[in-house]
DNA sequence: AACAATATCTGTAACGTTGCAGGTGCTTGT
DNA sequence: ACAAGCACCTGCAACGTTACAGATATTGTT
């Protein structure tokens, strides 16, 4: 009956899985399916009344775009990638940022995918295989290196990507960071103001861009309160949790021991605490330990434990924040961001907060 | 020149991207894509030597095949959804569940995808949305109840899935569960052979199904070791972890409190113990805890624990395993999985191992 | 009245893949 | 010599979407 009808008549009105397409819509409203495509995205040259209509209709039929269609005309996919290093134990945290992520794609049309990969293979493997396949419209990837290649690889070819972590290439691309200097300068201030003199520091993989981070941060201000470092460079916190607490057994038992420690993670504070335990010392008396901790399970642990918190959700959102601003090709200064610790908690019987001096507080989370 | 050439007119021969499809080997074999399209797959009527060649070129010039392109003509999405609850703290046993999914799924064409949901909404939601939109082959679930909604909806629509833990629907489908029922037997025996005599267990809510296992498993062990149960339901082992801290200490202040505690999940445990400190008590002295753990991290914690290892890792190697035989359409029979724990860890200065007695030891993996 | 501009709508083709219904040439049986 | 069968290959059409280049009707301009 309506001029319309023949357009219905090659293939199905109605796939057999029953999921309306432009096509049914394009049938009930009696327009073409152009135009219903353009109606349903807001388009300049269809008329109000008409755009209305067919959105209510698409609404009613609870319509939703096919997007191996889209997908397969547009290339965009929808999709970001979460590279995932799946070797250390140290993957705890991802939960955290997985749920960060997802809250802030939550009413957006973006899926998460999960590309792992281990470290034992060639990192540049699962950004290859993403950008070559383009299986998603941006990269999230953490671990990042001062001379990051994938940084370097992703930028060469304009795909867009955000970084947990900054680098160091003279390349200005979107990251998020945790600043690890300022948390190292703090949990030294606490140990400090507990009066320990001779500090160490388990620091992260020489490899990785915090790193450097931590340990300037650690140097400086053990050198502003005159205090000793302890070098320990046998260990890094993402080792397997027997290697360190083993590692920080043969610290403990060095001619000239540590009264302090600065832990850069919530899970090697536990290796460490368990070796100062397994050589008779006690957690805040011959010896203190400040910590990260990313739940509060840590401190849960040991009250004695200094710990300063750090936020993955949070960062999860900045991360999902930061590529979706560069798939959508926003100022790349806008899409950087750097959480600032401001205090140690520390144990109730003590000063329950160890504040930040004035001159080490955060600046603006988005600088 | 050749009879192909045409067939490359229309249409690019490789498309802006530089990635080949078929077209690009059709053109250069002299074929025609059909044909290259089931040499591929190894179709019986393509001659073994034409599928040789095409199969040559394709490796070299690193043919993939285009996801859109087959998603929308076979229907066929090659990605699976890890339906996740992002509201606990509870999540972080996942990575290692991803893990195990990653590994089963390397070397299949497949995608995770993750689909959170949080448990205020309608747990039904994000099943709905994945079913209805096809935006993948299979789902799994966790956080299985005896009577989920999610299985039946799934089950009458024939879509593929697998669930972490059992169902008691009268529906057989594919499941890995850890056995819940053995752990708690194994965790009172523990206590017992200490001498314990008043038990408690912090136990998963009540609305999933491995509560019930994990009481049933504690009541019988309790009832034929002649002990008493301490009731506790005002607990559960997925709450905030202050919450626990805070019942447990109430608890404990109770005229007849438990001498020996039984925790249903490593998290939980590190509360329980703290609450226990908080009292005065001493583990391992007044009381005793047994629990389980997910990573060692628990024992690194308090040596004096009692645990019973839980692999997430082999629940996500199965629950892959489970899901792609599903999609395959395998008996289900062969995709139901328990593991069975068969050992306590206990203290060093104990007995090291708490072994089942042989009336408990597990069945075959894969019953 | 004729023409141009505008507002609104539409058909065609293409993205890459595969099911289907042939097609071609060669071998076999009678 | 001819049909039937076989081995192997191929066009066509369609999956759902959107860019593009019109088409049509209406209004404004001269």
């Amino acid at each position: 009956m309506n001029d319309k009808a023949k357009s219905a008549e090659s293939g199905s009105l109605r796939p057999p899985d029953g999921r309306p397409t432009l096509k049914t819509i394009a049938f009930m409203t009696g327009l073409g399916v152009t135009t219903v495509s353009r109606a349903l995205k807001d388009a300049p040259d269809i008329s109000a009344d008409t755009k209305q209509r067919v959105q209510l209709v698409a609404r009613q039929v609870g319509y939703r775009p096919n997007r191996a269609g889209v997908r397969l005309r547009t290339g965009k996919t929808n999709v970001i990638s979460l590279l995932l290093n799946t070797d250390e134990q140290l993957m705890g945290f991802i939960s955290d940022i997985i749920y960060g992520i997802s809250q802030e794609l939550a009413g957006t049309p973006y899926h998460i995918i999960l590309t792992p990969y281990s470290g034992r293979n060639d990192p540049m493997d699962p950004v290859r295989y993403v950008v070559e396949t383009q299986s998603a419209d941006g990269i999230i990837i953490s671990r990042t290196e001062p001379h990051d290649q994938r940084v370097k690889y992703m930028t060469e070819r304009g795909f867009p990507f955000a970084t947990h972590g900054r680098t160091n290439l003279g390349i200005d691309h979107p990251w998020h960071d945790f600043d690890n200097h300022a948390f190292a300068r703090l949990a030294v201030g606490s140990l400090a103001a507990r009066g320990r003199r001779r500090l160490a520091l388990l620091a992260p993989e020489p490899s990785l861009s915090y790193h450097q981070h931590m340990t300037d941060g650690f140097a400086e201000a053990v050198a502003e309160a005159g205090l000793n470092e302890i070098p320990f460079k046998t260990a890094w916190v993402d080792q397997p949790i027997d290697d360190i607490r083993a590692r920080v057994m043969d610290l403990l038992n060095r001619p000239n021991r540590p009264d302090g420690i600065v832990c850069g993670s919530g899970t090697s504070a536990l290796a460490v605490v368990n070796a100062i335990e397994s050589c008779g010392l006690t957690l805040g008396r011959e010896i203190d330990v400040a910590t990260k901790q990313s739940t509060k399970l840590v401190q849960m642990f040991r009250p004695q434990l200094f710990v300063v918190n750090e936020d993955f959700r949070l960062a999860g959102r900045e991360l999902a924040r930061a590529l979706l601003g560069s798939i959508a090709s926003r100022p790349v200064r806008d899409l950087q961001s750097l959480s600032v610790p401001d205090c140690v908690v520390g144990p109730e019987e003590e000063a329950q907060l160890f504040m930040a001096k004035p001159a080490e507080l955060a600046p603006a989370l988005r600088s």
